[in-house]
DNA sequence: TGTAATTAAGACAAAATTGTCCGTTATTTG
DNA sequence: CAAATAACGGACAATTTTGTCTTAATTACA
């Protein structure tokens, strides 16, 4: 698997948040909701993506969450690494500690130009990207 | 991650009966030492590829486990397919089924290339690619 | 000021993955 | 044939991930 599920709600929930036309904060029951995401679960993953600043959020009423930041600087590369880590952009393919250029697995050859264009284009999508994507063509997050 | 730790101690195992000099059956145990993996869990790993016919086996005094195949006809993919299963090659980025060229996801255009040259690749190396490098540059599996 | 709404936080449960153990079956060798 | 070897198969335990529930803290609004 390539995301854990943990990931993939993040990357649901935030691309809805950057669809949204104003910047009043979105209740994340709505959004799990929305995406039939369990709820608390959601929270969590929520929460995580407030600590690293590319989710504001505030309790009580009218409460919720929206993006911490202009939706133009927030990669798809930011939101995977902080939940699931850098790992999958850097790690070796056996796992070996170590791997690279220097002392490669023999995975490496194969693997390491899949990472980096998977890193690349991962820095290179930004949120707003996909928002106005998503916008434009109609298209499905979640379900 | 990637791959499973099932499918990378796979992966591990079969590169290392590719460089095989005869076709000997090589004890599990022998496998499991050289790169410390859980000797029984790797038994169970290897089962799956024995049911494949990607692995032989027989019990016994001098038993063990060699390549069921010539290593030419062995690729990447067909191992981790067995291991961890197509998805990876397949599956929406973000989970969602039906997700294609008709109704795609947003990240879609992002991933799509990604995976089919993943896919391409992992069809395009095979096992005697993997073992003959590591011969030919005395690379290291595991550890 | 009090009530409803909503995130935060922690405990706990369920499910999946990973790892361990043991008895069975099959094979070689003395 | 007996003993040693080694894969097979099932049960079980540990760990991680995923999901649920409850309580506390904060905010808006009547």
């Amino acid at each position: 698997m390539l995301l854990t599920s943990a990931c993939k709600y993040g990357i649901q929930a935030t691309i809805y948040l950057g669809m949204q036309k104003d910047d009043s904060f979105v209740s994340i029951k709505k959004i799990a909701e929305e995406f039939t995401i369990p709820f608390h679960f959601l929270t969590k993953v929520l929460q995580l993506l407030t600590q690293a600043g590319i989710v504001e959020s505030t309790k009580g009423a009218k409460g919720g969450v929206r993006l911490g930041k202009d939706p133009d600087a927030i990669t798809l590369f930011d939101i995977i690494a902080v939940i699931d880590g850098e790992g999958i952009f850097h790690d070796c393919m056996l796992g070996l500690p170590g791997c690279g250029l220097n002392t490669p697995c023999p995975a490496h050859e194969f693997w390491a130009p899949i990472r980096t264009k998977y890193e690349k284009s991962a820095r290179a999508i930004s949120l707003k990207d996909l928002a106005s994507d998503t916008i434009r063509k109609n298209l499905r997050i979640g379900k």
